[in-house]
Order: C-alpha cells, then structure tokens, then sequence
DNA sequence: TATCTTATTGACCGGCCGGCCAGTTAGCGT
DNA sequence: ACGCTAACTGGCCGGCCGGTCAATAAGATA
C-alpha cells in the first residue's frame, strides 16, 4: 500500500504533471506582472510554459484562478519576508530603520513584487491574500506601540500611519523608477541616486518619528 | 471672407464636432480609469457618449489614440493644481505642509487622478506627459533649495527625495484606501481616519524634514 | 499483463472586439 | 440654389481569445 510515487526522478519523466504546473505558473508571473492580466493571453502563457493550452485549464481551471494562484503564490513571498523584516530585528527605532532598508531591497530584487502591488491597487475584485497582510499591520503596529510606550517613538502619531508612510517611502521610488529612467537618459546613474534616496528617506522618516526628547546617537 | 462659422450656437445644433469629441472624452476617461484600458470595449464608450462607435475612430483615429488623448488631458488638470500648490503658497516650511495638504485634497476630489497615476506607473510605452511633471520636479526643488539655504530646511537631504516623501505619502492612502474599507466594513470611519493620516502624515514629513536648529512654533 | 486514472493533445466553437467601408445627410461657402 | 466637405450611421469582416471535448497514451496499481 505504501505508494512508491516518485521512483524514478532520475530519468526526465515524460509526464510530470508538478513540473508542468510549475512552468506554467513560472510563466504566467512573468507575463502577468509586465504585461497585465488582461493583455496576456493563456495561448501565450501555454507556449512561454512549453504546454498546450488545454493544460492550463486542465490544471487550473480559468483563467482567473490562475490569475489567483499566481497572487497569492507571489504573495507568499512578499509575506515572508515582510515578516522576517519586523520580527528578526532588534528593539526600538532600529527595527524602523531595518524594516526600510529591508523592504526597500527586497522591492529592489523583486522587480515583480511592485508591480504586483500596483495591481492589486487598480483591480476592483476581492483580495485573497488580505488577512494575512493585516495580520502582519497588526503585528508591526503592535511594535510601534511598544515603542511608543517606551518614549523612543512620540506617542502622537497613529502607529497604522507611520508604517504606511514607510511602506509608501520605498515603494513610490520603484512604482515611479520606469518614469524617471526614461528621461534620464539609459542609465545615467540612477542606481546611484536610488542609494542616496534610501539613505534621504530613512533620515527623513526617522526624524520624523523619533521622539522630541531622544538626541540621536 | 470674415467667415461666422458659429453663428447658431441657439438653437440644437444636430451636428455638433466639438461637442462630440468632448462626450467621447469624458465617456472614455470614466470607463478607461475605472475598467482598464484593455476590459474597455470602445463599443461601450460609445454607447455612453450616445454615440456610433465608429465616430470614435472618425474623431481619434484609434483605441489607443484615445487612450493617449484621456491621458493628456487629465494631466492637464493634474499639472495645473500641482503647479498652483506649488506658486501659490507663501515662504518656507509652511510651502511643504500646503503642498502636501493641496495634494491630498486633489487626490481626495479626484479620484480618477490617482488610477491614473497607477495606469502611468505600470504601463510600458512612453508618456507623452513626462516633460511638463519633470519642470513641476524642477520649479519645487528649486524652492527647496532655497529653503535650504536659508536654514528653514534641512540640508543633508536631495530635494528630490522631499519631493518625493510628499507624494508618496498622499498617493499611497489613496492607492490602499480600497484595499483597506473592503476589510473595514463598508465604511466603517474611514473618512475619520483619512482625516486623522493626514494629520499624521504632514507632523512625520515636517519634523523629518525641519533644520535641525529650528524649533517649531 | 490487464486495468484504471489522469496528464496531455489538437481540433474546434461561440463570442467579442477593433477597425473598415459604403452610403447618407447636415452645414457652410459661393 | 448648388456642391463640397466632413460629421455621422449601420453593417460587416477578420482575427483573436477563453474555454470545451473527444481521443491518446503514460504511469500507477494489482
């Protein structure tokens, strides 16, 4: 009775129906996130994957779920490394400073993950992946509150505001990256400035939220 | 010669050129910043306008023609409300905390600008808008740089990444906002709590951004 | 080996969408 | 009054797209 399922992994298996749903979600990121949703069509998809279209409804049913699946996959991503930003770093203000930087550069290795909020922002649809995001807001707010209590952070700021405004302080530079580099010229040195605008905006927003009493370092 | 080309502006004129075009606008600019360009049949556009869809090509040429026109014009008003926050208010510090509030109640009168910020960040082909927003860039860093000197702004930060700072923080509520009443309930207080981020927003941004000498009011 | 499951295929359908075209009519100049 | 230009119409076409279905064969089971 003990399956022996997967035997003969060696030898490539001419039906592997993981590795097949694997490319096709592989594929449906990359061309739903540059594309859009609605400009991709699932032949396109099925010949990036190298499978028949038929295998994408055999596999996921619609289009739409696989839209679905492809969102709350790339959301796993998103998720956890969002959580080990606020839960890895130590006390205080530093766990500020570290949840930006660590954000900021997870958005700069996953070019997807910003589009991929852009169109969570403009589709009207419900969100599958919003519980657990509002678990994590909980979780940073309740850091923040932490904080506050302790007199590090002023207590006259709502704490849902000060992570949004890191939140928007990262993701804004990469949402409006593709504007500016295409009047720049090539690549003039935007990857300089984009170094010089974390350092700005952590001192900005550190400032900012800072207690008037502490004297920084 | 003189020619009186509109000389029965009185009665019902059946035919009607500019008046045409202006429905086929402002049909096309609520069904394309609302569905998406690509899930906006212009057959739909049309009907809206009360119009045969084939005047749309005969006016515009293209879908996508028209899509460029409604992004042109909304950036019209755009332009002119960023560019008047920016002249108009008077000195210093108190300038940023205009711009801010100005560019939140834009935002917050306008909700098609804030979808069309979204469209403009993920779509790919040129924006033909580009060089007008790059001299609104230009005419607020230049007043921060006098800010700068004058000692009321501190100096260790790129005016840009100011610029930057103000606008994320309006845009980003209201890009998130419909993420954040479907789980609030229908509208639970949501406009309180706008209020109340918005408040938290210009006391973050200010102090974060204040020479370090000057003591606030 | 015989059998059952299911991954996989290719052909096909109904529908919609963008665009075109031939024809009609309103307005404006002369 | 006449004719020209351009606004406007209805109808149609070619193409693509999402989805279905019957048929095939690989692999697991026994």
């Amino acid at each position: 009775m003990a399956s022996a399922k997967k035997n003969l992994p060696e030898s490539r298996r001419r039906r592997d129906p993981e590795a097949t749903r694997a490319a096709i979600l592989e594929a449906a990121e990359e061309l739903f996130l540059t594309l859009g949703p609605a400009d991709t069509p699932t032949s396109r998809i099925a010949r990036r994957a190298g499978v028949t279209k038929s295998l994408i409804h055999h596999h996921f049913g619609s289009k739409d779920d696989l839209w679905n699946e492809v969102k709350q996959r790339h959301f796993g991503q998103y998720y956890e490394a969002q959580r080990e930003i606020l839960t890895s770093s130590r006390g205080s203000t530093d766990m500020l400073k570290d949840s930006l930087v660590g954000y900021f550069r997870f958005l700069q290795d996953n070019p997807h993950a910003v589009r991929y909020m852009s169109w969570r922002f403009i589709e009207e649809g419900e969100d599958h992946c919003k519980p657990e995001e509002d678990q994590l807001f909980e979780l940073g707010a309740e850091r923040i509150r932490e904080a506050q209590d302790g007199g590090e952070l002023r207590a006259d700021i709502e704490p849902v505001t000060m992570i949004k405004a890191f939140l928007a302080m990262a993701l804004h530079w990469f949402q409006s990256k593709p504007l500016m580099d295409q009047i720049l010229g090539p690549e003039e040195d935007l990857d300089a400035l984009e170094e010089r605008y974390l350092e700005d905006a952590v001192k900005i927003l550190l400032d900012g939220v800072r207690s008037r009493r502490a004297t920084a370092d």
